[in-house]
DNA sequence: ACCAATCTAATTGCTCACAATCTAATTGTG
DNA sequence: CACAATTAGATTGTGAGCAATTAGATTGGT
């Protein structure tokens, strides 16, 4: 028996939101292998439907609060699969720039009935998504990151 | 300018849970890295702390929702480091038998302090934890995984 | 114009997650 | 007992995340 009750894994936050974003992420998985995307994708996806020019490695990951460790080889398999094209910003040749080719923006359509299933199951959870979405959204902007 | 208004980022309790529960991992970093562990690896040590006998990697995995393919090799690294012994069921060849060293054991001391300290940056944020706690366990639980 | 700071991506290395497969041990059934 | 089915864990391969470093482009101050 532990000393340190308060230190389970029932008492503990960190352990639901570990748990249910993988849930989350889990029940995406069969929706988007329809698509040919993996979840991280599906956002990077999801960032590049809602703008009409180009966006950088850093544009993209400041929406995601990803860096370019992580984006720059998601960005080649999206690349490889078709889905967007890589080139560099002739202003500033440091800027890579990320374009939807036409087979990713019509990936689009294909995609619009996502969320309206994933609503269904959290309604069938009882799960206010609305309320649940502010309290989150609160950790995951102002949490102390160091 | 997108013609699927509700695939935005903004409107999706995805990915608020996504950016949530990275941002919580990294604010657990800084106070895990002085005791040598990762944050699947506090998981893991959370379950054993919690028990007198050793557990199997089955076991294990079922508390956290992993598998073998990710309890394995992070097992073996939490092995390296001196926290646990990994050996054989002598009833049941087949089962690996996880125990604690004494080392490993002491390491509870050092961890107790974690969970107050979280909990003072979730009172920062104005986050009420239990209840943010009760919705997400539903998710955890009961979202269909196929 | 020079050169040092800054900025953007890319790269490297390590650690998860997870699907799929494999091996070996155990159990159940005839 | 024999042997098919099941079970536990390990292995393999792919794709994230993230810290730390590197390379190259740009900016700003003198």
């Amino acid at each position: 028996m532990s000393q340190h009750p308060e230190l389970g894994l029932d008492h503990q936050l960190c352990f639901s939101l570990y748990r249910a974003s993988r849930a989350v992420i889990r029940a995406y998985r069969p929706l988007l292998k329809g698509l040919g995307l993996t979840y991280p994708q599906y956002l990077v996806m999801i960032v590049l439907w809602q703008e009409n020019e180009g966006l950088s490695v850093k544009q993209i990951g400041a929406r995601l609060g990803l860096d370019s460790g992580t984006l720059t080889p998601l960005l080649r398999r999206l690349e490889a699969s078709g889905h967007i094209t890589r080139s560099r910003d002739d202003a500033d040749e440091r800027r890579a720039v990320i374009t939807l080719t036409d087979a990713g923006r019509a990936l689009q359509d294909d995609a619009a009935s996502i969320p309206g299933e994933l609503n269904r199951m959290y309604a069938a959870c009882d799960v206010d998504a609305g309320d649940l979405k502010t309290q989150l959204d609160v950790l995951g902007e102002f949490l102390p990151s160091a």
